[in-house]
DNA sequence: CGAGTGACCGACC
DNA sequence: CGGTCGGCCACTC
């Protein structure tokens, strides 16, 4: 908490995430000013096991709306789940309605 | 302290 | 039109 790094700073935009939302890597990068560095969003949540609270990365897809760090939960399973289980439809690893439920921080937070 | 790493994105051939 | 490659940059070992 007292680490004010980069990495919390993912984590605080991906806690203020509403349930039944989604944000995409590249868009929580382009909020904190990292814009061409997305990856390092995901490493973030990489070690978002390391968070405390811990932080919904099941919101947190990529730009497809896909669930590529779904390999990355204990489950492979679960952040579908997790997901399924906040009213967002999920297939195939896929969100439905993306596009919708999308949720920008540049504008929704400002 | 140096080098490696990474759940991405976009550009180029 | 699709695969490949590079960049970006903070953190860990």
């Amino acid at each position: 908490m007292d680490k004010d790094t980069f990495f919390d700073r993912v984590y605080e935009v991906a806690r203020l995430i509403p349930v039944g939302r989604v944000t995409s890597y590249g868009a929580i990068a382009e909020y904190l000013g990292t814009k061409g560095s997305a990856r390092m969003v995901g490493y973030a949540m990489n070690a978002s096991g390391t968070a405390q609270p811990r932080v919904p990365a099941h919101r947190v897809v990529n730009r497809f709306g896909m669930l590529s760090g779904k390999s990355h939960f204990p489950g492979q399973n679960l952040m579908e789940e997790m997901l399924k289980s906040e009213g967002i439809e999920v297939e195939n690893d896929l969100i439905k309605d993306f596009e919708n439920l999308f949720w920008d921080p540049n504008k929704e937070l400002l």
